[in-house]
DNA sequence: CAAAATTACATGCGTTTGCAATTATCTTGT
DNA sequence: ACAAGATAATTGCAAACGCATGTAATTTTG
């Protein structure tokens, strides 16, 4: 059995592997900034249009929980990404609660003038990390995701 | 050369290690939300004590390095935890624009209030890791962040 | 060595966020 | 079939955040 630290000053923040993923997805939010702000987007309406760019039509729930944001926050989001004719909005046929979203073709448009900063970011991560290691960060990433997530995706 | 992706499409949301990352903190973030709730702290609180723990009489600018926020962010941070008699505050021998910034006995106790569910959050996180695929793990963040991070720490 | 540029931190202010409550719809149990 | 409870999304409101700016101190440079 493995054990988890015991104090985090023996471990050394340097190991910690929380502490790791913030300091990294720190730099990679800034490295997307410039282009967010040309663009006039918050991160969660650039992670909606990430989300979207693979899921199109999902439901307002799902979205929330792909990028990792509040509903609350998310139906803003929204809001915004619809005023700008981004999205658009369609009550499921099942249920007349939910609403699923679609990208517009102005919204895919701005998802593709995001992504190369995206991939960009990505691949500077990488380098010096073989493919090898890569496959097996991604790997222990899904069993992560998997022991901690609490929904079904 | 490894090739970064070329559509998040095609690559999957799932294998984006972006996202994963983001899902994984998200949910990290989550464990400890009740605990800071009941101690009233903030994320920016939170993790400002997390870094004193280890790294006594920081400076600001170096402690909002760490910590991952906005300096504007992390001085309101620290006005609070200031005024909660969590943190002391010392102007630099060397240099009188700069502070530094140490923990209090109750700070300590608070922080060491909050580590257990840290830890394990940490522990949740690598059920079904084994301990060489988690050192490799380590390993590539910690390359990962050498490459994109701004300062030298 | 004085002026200009830089750095450290704090703060004003508008925007964004999160919690809690609301509305509308669906599901469940009797 | 109907009342009670759960779920989907939105919204009011206060707290938190981030950008730009301000103040003070240090470093650079001509």
């Amino acid at each position: 059995m493995s054990t988890g630290p015991t104090k985090l000053g023996e471990l050394g923040l340097e190991n910690f592997v929380p502490y790791l993923m913030n300091r990294i997805m720190g730099r990679y939010n800034a490295a997307l900034q410039d282009e967010m702000a040309a663009l006039g987007l918050t991160t969660p309406q650039m992670r909606s249009l990430a989300v979207l760019s693979v899921i199109d039509g999902i439901l307002i729930r799902e979205l929330a929980v792909y990028a990792v944001v509040q509903q609350s926050t998310l139906s803003r989001a929204l809001e915004a990404l619809h005023k700008d004719g981004l999205i658009r909005r369609e009550t499921d046929a099942a249920d007349s609660r939910a609403i699923r979203v679609f990208l517009t073709n102005p919204g895919r448009d701005v998802y593709e003038r995001l992504w190369p900063h995206m991939a960009d970011a990505y691949e500077a991560m990488f380098k010096g990390v073989d493919d090898a290691a890569q496959k097996a960060f991604v790997a222990t990433l899904k069993t992560m995701l998997g022991n901690i997530r609490k929904h079904d995706f």
